[in-house]
DNA sequence: ATTATCGGTCAACATGACTGACATAGTTTT
DNA sequence: AAAACTATGTCAGTCATGTTGACCGATAAT
């Protein structure tokens, strides 16, 4: 599909011409805008839901990462969202209450509290990442295995050094 | 790189052994968290950038788009940023105050107010397109026109039909 | 002349972020 | 055992950014 030569890490190597493929101005723009309204329509279908629930996006990203992880405590997950623990806690709170979580004392360090979904909240959980993840699946299988390739080389590309190490651990099976 | 055969369109001709592949559930999950990620990494530096001069992301927001394309009128702008005119109206007075963006009267339709960038105004623009331009150029210049190309063509399928449509009107060179 | 549109404004409210100070329980260090 | 540190929670106040609903003036379209 694309048979010109790749400029390689030394960036040094490539002429501006090479460069002028995909590394001019405007070739950029269109990557920040891709991924402004990517995000945008990529979130709208969950934020409907929610707010059927009278829930907000704060509370979707706890409900979804302590539906990844079970019995993560509250320090890793404030260092997930990078939020104040009275952000979080306002809205785990109010999880807690509803109902969605439930929290347990840690078994070794009883000043943790390892939270958990409750049938309920693994309900909306599944509903949630059902939402997103049909348009993942829809998006990887119109573009197919080289196309999700790159997307998630660029995407790991984009990210800090240390949530690039985060991913890394979480998910094992995977190179980059 | 990959010599696979690729799903098609139609998800009943792929054998479930090849959606394994990538349209697991673990794959997808990996997904939504690169996308959180990038997206939350991305936007970091300009936020910092941003708050020394107590603006916000809804005033990048405003900058950016009007930079990309002077004389929007408002209607436009909202139609872009998907929020109500009385939240532009609060950002964009603010910006008009601070000398960052001016107004002038649409030469045909005298009700519209055609938006511009001020010398301050596309001053602050570029630094922060700069920002965000320089690690996407990082993460193409990294990874190579074929991670570039899929990483896009996976973007472009996570949006709305309308959005897409949008987006091949502003950018004609690209097909898509 | 009537109606519709573009843009702005006032008022009230919700969400989700922030800072700073402080408290309580439990763990670790000295 | 006492002191220091850590994990978590809470009170109080603030700010940014979104929302709804009502209404207005200027201008354009019918």
């Amino acid at each position: 599909m694309t048979d010109i030569v790749l400029p390689q890490k030394q960036s040094g190597t490539s002429s501006s011409r090479e460069k002028g493929l995909f590394l001019r101005r405007q070739e950029l723009r269109r990557a920040i805008e891709l991924l402004f309204f990517a995000y945008r329509d990529f979130t709208y279908e969950a934020d409907e839901l929610l707010s059927d629930l009278d829930l907000g996006r704060a509370h979707h990203r706890v409900i979804y990462f302590v539906g990844r992880q079970p019995g993560i405590t509250v320090s890793d997950l404030l260092a997930i969202l990078h939020i104040t623990k009275q952000s979080l806690s306002r809205v785990l709170s109010h999880l807690i209450d509803e109902n969605y979580i439930i929290q347990e004392t840690g078994p070794r360090d009883r000043r943790q509290r390892l939270l958990h979904l409750t049938d309920k909240g693994a309900s909306l959980e599944k509903k949630l990442t059902d939402l997103q993840c049909n348009r993942f699946a829809r998006a990887y299988s119109d573009r197919g295995i080289d196309a999700v390739d790159g997307f998630q080389q660029i995407l790991t590309s984009l990210l800090d050094d240390d949530t690039r190490s985060h991913l890394r651990a979480v998910h094992p099976d995977r190179i980059d």
